[in-house]
DNA sequence: ACCTGAACACCGTTCAAGT
DNA sequence: ACCTGAACACCGTTCAAGT
């Protein structure tokens, strides 16, 4: 019963490798909001101030943790990334933003922070570089390709930040008591006709589904839409 | 000189419409991150304290603060609501989400909080139903209003989160020294040869623009593309 | 009724001190 | 060289106390 390791792991040295590790950790476990200089110091069995010897501050720690996100969807799309026909380009970009958007959904904090700390990185800018590649040998114009990829904005990474969500407190909050849902139905319906005779229809068929809406579906309906309108421009 | 009004206008009764006034100004004046209880309160002449009596919370604050702003929105739209041929719902559509953006315009502040706080809400409920009903009337189908408004995401409100940025410190920080810079792009079409080509091609144009790119003209092109690929589902 | 003071449990970050 | 303790200037929020 000599001086044995003790219970806490302190002996590996702490490295930036480890305290991102670290971040993504706690971020995957109590979201973006419960990642803090101290949360991250305690799954490490250190003090807070023990981190800036690694990361220069908390800005810095996020800037590095949404690099390893994007690095990570580089990888997963490296594999198949130039298509063997050029005008493949179509199924060959529409693959490469669902194998993105499979990688940002082992992070659900991640397109949060893409937002708010999304400045041109060297992966972005490859992950950019690709993409605009794609366009480029399948005879898009320069100037079309680089207003595509101002088109897609983050729905180039796999995600699209929407406000409209049919199944919102606002229209299911009185779900429990179907009469007043029904009175609720025909005061929408007043002011709201569209979206009334949307709940109405989409409850329908919702019975089969599992939510309201199929986020995958409709991201790639969204998708769908703008190939199409880029398709338009392609000989332009 | 008898007790006349102190400098500090204090008198005014607080209500919730001064306070959501106080933070929109310290919005506007020194960015979200300054909006703080005590920030907002200092405004009004009062301590933090006494906004808990016309706000529950910061989060509270911050939810009606978005909301003023889609008021704002539906306010603006309120004029040119309904095309006078159901047939013009391009123009109607595309005139409605510039608006938006014209009122966005004013309180940069507005789109990222509208990411972070925007549950569907009745302005929102509001300016998603007038969206909506202007595309049944057109003769699209409840199904393809319902995808497309999904597809627009933060579009239909006249903001694109956008990622990409041609002109980052990555590319522009060597500006001041040429022979450096020229370096730098030579080291980057190794790597990165789409990016390479387009900076070469930008710079050669950008002489007549103020910056890299023009955020109007890339929005409307994301905008346009969008249409077109509505167009085609029209009679689906 | 309306506002305030003092306090609590948090933040990020600094700096001198420990080992 | 690497980590810690104590401290600073902030947060949002509570609660009893003032007027």
């Amino acid at each position: 019963m000599g001086g044995g390791t003790t219970r806490t792991p302190r002996r590996r040295p702490l490295t930036r490798a480890r305290v991102l590790r670290a971040a993504a950790e706690v971020a995957d476990r109590s979201g973006l909001a419960g990642v803090t200089m101290r949360s991250v110091a305690d799954v490490l069995g250190v003090e807070a101030m023990a981190l800036y010897r690694h990361v220069s501050g908390k800005n810095d720690l996020l800037d590095a943790l949404v690099e390893a996100v994007v690095e990570e969807i580089n990888e997963a799309c490296a594999a198949d990334d130039t298509p063997a026909d050029p005008d493949d380009w179509r199924p060959a970009l529409r693959r490469r933003i669902l194998t993105a958007r499979a990688v940002l959904q082992g992070h659900p904090w991640a397109p949060a922070l893409l937002g708010s700390h999304g400045t041109m990185s060297p992966a972005l800018l490859r992950y950019f570089d690709r993409f605009g590649s794609i366009l480029r040998r399948a005879g898009f114009s320069m100037d079309t390709a680089h207003h595509a990829l101002h088109a897609f904005g983050t729905r180039a990474l796999g995600f699209s930040s929407e406000l409209f969500q049919p199944g919102s407190p606002a229209i299911e909050e009185t779900e429990a008591d179907p009469e007043a849902a029904l009175a609720d139905l025909a005061a929408l319906s007043a002011e709201l006709p569209f979206i009334a005779a949307m709940v109405g229809h989409l409850s329908h068929e919702a019975a089969s589904t599992i939510g309201w809406c199929d986020d995958q579906a409709e991201f790639e309906f969204g998708l769908d839409l703008l190939l199409d309108g880029l398709e338009l421009r392609r000989s332009r």
